[in-house]
RNA sequence: GUCCCCUUCGUCUAGCCCGGCCCAGGACACCGCCCUUUCACGGCGGCGACACCGGUUCAAAUCCGGUAGGGGACGCCA
């Protein structure tokens, strides 16, 4: 095991988004690949906002992609002695100090600063206060270094550097008692000898703080690498007014989390002209210092490329187990009719998601109540009545074929006739399905089975004579 | 407003660090043709970009400077 460690540190507030699912794989990747840790924590120091259905909403998604950790999950929130701890340290070195003035003032300081065109940081009033009103409420801020300049080298965007002088004192303990955000990390990370902070790019301001932070505590700065954020198509932060952004909800839509991972991988990152990657290639492959600097488009087209990729590929027992969940919600059973995995195997070529192969499916589970008019009306009805009629013969007399096998058996049946191929496939397939969209006439024969598919040429023969 | 970051086809990107092989390559999407038993798959081809302006150089997508545009941060949220 390297000395690598990695974290991912969501904050339970909502489900897990693909901008975070794709963080956390750069996080599971540079792991995997350097054989090091990888840990879970959840950021947790909002307790208003912090829910135990998000917590099981982010494991899910995260087993879901199968982004395994190695470490935790661990909770911020069991760790508050700790950072009370930490905050007594800085405030007994002077590195830290009470500050009295209200959420109030500062909201109106603050408005002020911006509206004269002054940047809007503490202004200091408590940083050198002598006194210490009796009872009443405090934050504690941390004392800012000032002059010089904060610098470190990113991993994805090079060396970034900061003047002293845009760091002000920030807040590290509410008046409630509780740390805050930049505070805790810096603990955390410090504290689980995290070597490599991942995370997205919204953060690269917090660093320089964070930074001051480790040195005033005596811990060493880890090492940190920003992924640009995800956009939606009009290039504005991805949301869900651009569709669906919970990767649960892509496994819902019928999507493969390989197919999801692939995609994510390839979002800001890439090698050479490699498009596909499996597991064991993003792993091998991988390299942080290969992640894009600006931010990218999250493209739903691509994806589902690569979703039908996988469905074409993959392996048709297990896309079976997969596909039920969506047949089930379409109210359908698959007891009492041809075997999933032989459906899916006509349908693998046919289908950009789960979803698609289920409505595509229908058909096998119920045999058509109506057939598509305007097909039928392309064929006269003696044509129609005669290729039922032979079709279902010769079936009769077939024994059971592969899927090329019952092909050949209607290209006898064109040659003794001295029909067109499409002159019978059409109206078999239709007679099969009720529309034209469908496998190919051998495949499904070969899933329906032989004497289901004589009951439906027959029912439509019937159907026709009946009109 | 201040600070930080970003800028190659519509989109994801290769190339940039180590100038010439790039009048810029791949992929998705789109268009056309082929294959064909419908729908798809597949094959072939097409459309399409170095944000802009200067500089350095025999030579710049690649190096330097500036401009413009976009994004992010500025919270007792994370």
């Amino acid at each position: 095991m390297s000395a690598v460690r990695v974290r991912f540190a969501p904050s339970p507030t909502g489900y897990l988004h693909v901008g975070g699912a794709r963080t956390a794989l750069f996080n599971w990747l540079l792991a995997r690949k350097c054989g090091g840790t990888f840990i879970l924590r959840i950021e947790d120091t909002d307790v208003e906002r912090s829910t135990r259905e998000s917590v099981d909403a982010i494991l899910q998604g995260m087993e879901w992609l199968g982004l395994d950790w190695d470490e935790g999950p661990f909770y911020q929130s069991d760790n508050f002695p700790l950072y009370k701890e930490h905050v007594r340290k800085l405030l007994d070195a002077g590195k830290a100090y009470k500050c009295y003035c209200t959420a109030e003032e500062l909201d109106a300081r603050r408005e002020l600063a911006m509206k004269e065109g002054r940047k809007p940081k503490y202004d200091g009033t408590c940083r050198e206060r002598g006194d210490a009103p009796e009872g009443a409420p405090y934050v504690v801020r941390f004392r800012a270094p000032q002059g010089g300049e904060v610098a470190f080298d990113d991993l994805i965007k090079g060396r970034i550097a900061f003047p002293a002088e845009e760091l002000d004192d920030l807040i590290i303990q509410r008046t409630d008692g509780t740390p805050t955000y930049n505070f805790c990390v810096v603990i955390d990370d410090a504290v689980m000898r995290i070597t490599t902070v991942i995370r997205g790019d919204d953060h690269v301001n917090n660093t320089p703080r964070q930074i001051q932070l480790y040195q005033a505590l005596g811990y060493p700065v880890p090492q940190f690498a920003h992924v640009p954020m995800i956009l939606g198509s009009d290039k504005a932060r991805l949301s869900k007014r651009h569709g669906a952004t919970s990767v649960i909800a892509y496994r819902d839509m019928g999507y493969l989390p390989e197919a999801l991972m692939n995609y994510l991988v390839r979002l800001g990152w890439s090698h050479g002209d490699d498009e596909i990657f499996s597991r064991e290639e993003m792993i091998e492959k991988f390299d942080i210092g290969n992640v894009g600097r600006s931010a990218s488009v999250f493209n739903p087209e691509k994806l589902n490329w690569l979703n039908a990729h996988y469905i074409k590929t993959g392996d048709p027992e297990r896309l079976a187990d997969l596909l039920l969940p969506h047949l089930s919600s379409r109210g359908v059973s698959t007891l009492n009719g041809p075997r999933l995995v032989d459906v899916v195997t006509t349908l693998q070529e046919r289908a950009q998601t789960l979803e698609e192969m289920a409505d595509r499916a229908l058909f096998y589970y119920s045999a058509p109540t109506s057939y598509d008019e305007a097909a039928l009306a392309k064929f006269d009805k003696d044509h129609l009545t005669a290729v039922y009629t032979i079709v279902a013969g010769k079936l009769s007399t077939a024994g059971e074929a592969s899927a090329a096998g019952y092909d050949q058996i209607f290209k006898d049946i064109c040659t003794e006739n001295g029909w067109k191929m499409p002159q019978v496939g059409q109206p078999v397939r239709i007679a099969l399905s009720g529309g034209t969209q469908a496998p190919g006439i051998g495949e499904i024969v070969q899933a329906l089975g032989r004497d289901e598919s004589i009951r439906r040429i027959l029912a439509a023969a019937a159907f026709l004579s009946g009109e």
